[in-house]
DNA sequence: TTGACGCCCATATGGTCCCATGGTATCCCA
DNA sequence: TGGGATACCATGGGACCATATGGGCGTCAA
């Protein structure tokens, strides 16, 4: 099950250091993933983290589009201007700088978030409030689980 | 990973110098850019700045359509017009002009934008503004994250 | 002369690397 | 089955180093 799964809320210290989950690390190795691309999410006040290629996947998006056109500016800025390269130190902590924190609106606490292929970082309090509204949107729509 | 990513903001000193982003001078080290060409970018209030290839890369771009049509002379007006060569100073900083604040709207503090091939300097504020529309395009366009 | 710009050095802050600790769940063996 | 040992994990902190930033001169040109 080589996927980001579930989610969990850690601590940041004085340092301004939060340690990412053990199985997300596990997933990481898994995957020989040893630099984080992560973006500021374009729909959630989240970080979204995964491998390179996931960025790779971006900028072939952008390249099949005609470079020159605003689309492609637009991407541009988000992924390139919205994205950066995070390494875990030996611990398996990351420092949570201030790229991530103006984004998300996260102050000493993370909650990590499994999304398949990757995963988030969210302000605790956002993501308990963005999860229930898509479960009431959900439920608007008539969709129950299964 | 040899490309401009993220952005950051650094102060403007008392004498109009701003500092380059380390990471962004590791990148211009790795690819061997001692000069920046810098210009007004085409579509947003900011200034690009990359290696002189990047207006080798213009002029090529003109030289292929007519030389005499009004788009290469338009074209020609923005790269040679509205650009200019630029360096660091020892310690990685470079000048703030009137070239760049009339045409940026900076005042005492720089965001520096990674763009991949290129970097931008924008006034803070700007880009926030900038960045979240474009979030806001992308979502109305129904692209949602990956 | 004065202001802009080059080059030099000083320094505090913040980030990185390394090692330590406490708590918890798991395992193993009596 | 129970209790101790153990491995793992989140967290804390010290030392060191890179970086952003501030300021002093000297030079050159307006």
């Amino acid at each position: 099950m080589n996927r980001f799964l579930s989610h969990a809320t850690n601590r940041i210290d004085a340092k301004g250091r939060v340690s990412v989950p053990s199985p997300f690390r596990a997933v990481l190795a898994a995957l020989d993933i040893r630099e984080l691309y992560c973006f500021q999410d374009f729909l959630y006040p989240a970080i979204s983290a995964g491998g390179p290629e996931l960025l790779e996947r971006f900028e072939k998006q952008i390249a099949e589009a005609d470079p020159f056109s605003p689309e492609a500016n637009e991407m541009s800025l988000l992924i390139h201007g919205g994205g950066v390269f995070m390494k875990l130190d030996a611990e398996g902590r990351l420092t949570v700088t201030d790229f991530i924190r103006d984004f998300t609106g996260i102050t000493d606490e993370v909650t990590f978030v499994g999304r398949a292929d990757h995963f988030q970082l969210w302000s605790p309090t956002a993501f308990i409030e963005t999860q229930e509204a898509a479960r009431c949107a959900r439920r608007l729509r008539g969709l129950a689980a299964p």
